[in-house]
This record gives structure tokens, C-alpha cells and sequence, in this order.
DNA sequence: GTGCTACGATACAGACCTGTATCGTTCTCT
DNA sequence: AGAGAACGATACAGGTCTGTATCGTAGCAC
């Protein structure tokens, strides 16, 4: 009864790894097959294409993004709460060591053409934070929310490109702080 | 008395351009001999490998940077007003069409092995940045500078990812607003 | 004129990349 | 037991990348 991982998985755990840690270019098929213990052929089986391999690491870490969202948020009592949760969270997340930025931010960086399919799936990930910033915005009763929103907004992706450019010591030290100041400042 | 260009300025201008637009690995030399029209050997005779053509934009663009910072903060009275003109200024900036978001965090993210040459400088350049940050904060008054120069450092690359990731339509249309809101709380 | 240097154009070497083809094996289901 | 699917390994095709080598030419100093 040993646990057996399925070479579709082994392949889109290695291959998520890999990205996320290297980038989407400088990682190939051949690293990810050789590094996944299986056949390159199988990998080219489940995933027709490299780009299909990123677009499903890219869903499925908006799938994990939104989870962990849920999560983090669940037992926060108010809209303003939640919003709190979330960025406390992150700022925990950008100074661990598995931290490597953030995946969207990656991928729209190495492939800058609004019309690559990585790209694609990165904007709609991340227009959907900005509409869950707004609405809880709205809730927790801020003047402007859409401002607010994209002002928080801001912070969250600078502190996922500081965690990438500095590593594990980085200047999101206080991301939790500035977002209270500017949820503070747009209530009053 | 044709204006002529020389070659090695020629290069370097093309390869800046097509690296800040599309990319670091995605821009192959052969490309930047075609469009900068010259030969392939020219271009390796003033900068022996790739790479080298990758630091001298990154070192041209710290430069351009700072002139451009002194230039924007040379009229403000108060170094409050100085990060106050520099953040309206990148706000401007990002929402041009110009905008490809800023060159060190993309070569960060496509480069994030540290010793590569092309993020030392770019880590160097930030932490700069961040430096500078503080002598303005403290400058200021601020309360505690660190945390301030730190807070305004996340919102300025997340405004330059906002441009990259979402083009003129992008989240960092309130970035002055929320430099000057950090501002304020971190003097009172 | 006569070297000399910079240059453009082109071909090339070697490495790497994506994606395909082939073959033998192992596992499962019946 | 036997058929068929999934798999690992490997070789390969075609393209692209970095960097080098070669050749002919145009401009310039002396």
C-alpha cells in the first residue's frame, strides 16, 4: 500500500515547481520529464502542448489562490476583517522561503502579449482580486471602494515582486500595516 | 549633415527597446542585428555576449532613472513633496503607452538565479531606491521612515506591474493618492 | 596609392528547444 | 492466459538560440 502518485500529477507537480520557482521559459519538457521520473512521451500524452502545461498550473493556482482566500477569510467577522486576514496572511506568505512571487505577475511578465493564452488566464485571475477587493470594499463601508481597491491592489503585487527581487528579505515587512492605513483612511 | 547614428548606439537603443517591450529571453541577437540594421559581428564586437548588452541597459536605465527622479523632485520645497512629485509622476507615466512596466523587475523574474549579473544590478538599483526612500521619509518626519520608505517601495512596483500585466488600463490610477494617505499617517 | 580599421552579410558550429516516432515492458482487466 | 492500454527510454526531426569564422567592401589616415 505504498502511495502511488499518477504521472499526470508527478508531471504537473514537478512541472509547477519548476515554473514557479525557475520561470515558464527557462524551464523545458525534457527537465520536466527527467525531473518527474517519467517518459517524455508520457508527459506529451496528458499535456499536448508546453503551454497547456502552464495554462493548467496557472488554473490550478487560481484554484489554490481562491481556496486560501476562503480560508483565510472565513473566520473574519467583518469586511474589513477579512481584508486584514488576507493581507497578514501575505505578509507571512512573501517572507517564507517557498515564496517566489507570484505566479500571474510571472507569467504576464516573460510572455508580455495580452493574447498568450498564460496571459489570458493571468488577467482574468487578477481581475477577479480586484472585483473581491471591491466588493469587500464596499461592504466594509469605504468611501471610494473602487479606490481603495486598487490601492490594495497595488501593494498585494508589489509585495509578490518584492518577495521575488529580494527573496526572503524583503521590504513587505509592514504590507499589513499599509493596507490597515489605507483602509483607515478611506472610512473615515 | 545627415544625423548619423553610430552602430554600437544603434544596438543599443533597438536591444533596449525590444527588451523593455518584449523581454529579456524572448529577444534573440539575431533580431537586434535585423531591426537595429547592422551586422552580427558589429554588434558582438561592442558587446562581446548578450549579456553584456543586458546589464548596459539595465546600468543605462538606473541612469535614466535617477536623472529622471532629480529632475521630477528638483522643484519640490520639502521632501514630502519630493516623494509626493515622484509617485504623481509614475502615475503618469504608467497609464502612457510608453509604459512596459519597469526593466529591473522583469529581469528579476526572468532571471531569478541572484548572481546573474542582470539582477545584481537590478537589486542593486532597487535597493537604491529604497534608500533613497528613507532619507526622504526620515527628511519628512516621518514617524517611522523605514516602514514608510518600504510602504511607498510596494506601491511603487505594484504600479509598475500593474502597467505590464494590464496595459494603459491599469489598477495604479490612484497611485499618488495612496502614497500621499501613507504619507499622512506616517507624519501624524 | 596603401595599409588599416570598421562594417555588413553570410555561413557555420554546437547547444538547446518543442514535439514526434519507435520499441520494449509492465500493468490491468477480462 | 491473453489482449490492450499506459508507461519509460531513446532516437529523431526541425527549428531557434548564442557565439564564431570568413569574406568582401567602404572609409580614413599617412
Amino acid at each position: 500500500m505504498k502511495k502511488e502518485i499518477a504521472p499526470r500529477d508527478k508531471v504537473f507537480q514537478t512541472a509547477s515547481r519548476l515554473f514557479y520557482q525557475n520561470g515558464y521559459r527557462a524551464v523545458g519538457v525534457d527537465t520536466i520529464a527527467a525531473k518527474s521520473g517519467i517518459g517524455k512521451m508520457t508527459l506529451y500524452r496528458h499535456y499536448p502542448a508546453k503551454d497547456d502545461l502552464i495554462v493548467a498550473y496557472l488554473k490550478n493556482s487560481d484554484q489554490l489562490f481562491w481556496n486560501n482566500f476562503e480560508l483565510i477569510t472565513r473566520d473574519a467577522a467583518t469586511a474589513c476583517e477579512k481584508l486584514l486576514a488576507f493581507f497578514q496572511s501575505l505578509q507571512e506568505y512573501v517572507k517564507s522561503p517557498t515564496c517566489y512571487g507570484c505566479p500571474f505577475l510571472n507569467v504576464a511578465t516573460e510572455y508580455p502579449e495580452t493574447d498568450y493564452p498564460g496571459h489570458q488566464v493571468a488577467l482574468e485571475h487578477k481581475q477577479s482580486v480586484r472585483i473581491r477587493f471591491r466588493q469587500l470594499a464596499k461592504e466594509a463601508g469605504a468611501k471610494k471602494p473602487d479606490v481603495l481597491a486598487d490601492q490594495l491592489f497595488l501593494l498585494m503585487d508589489g509585495a509578490y515582486m518584492a518577495s521575488r527581487m529580494f527573496g526572503i528579505k524583503n521590504p513587505a515587512a509592514h504590507l499589513a500595516e499599509a493596507a490597515q492605513t489605507l483602509i483607515d483612511a478611506s472610512l473615515e
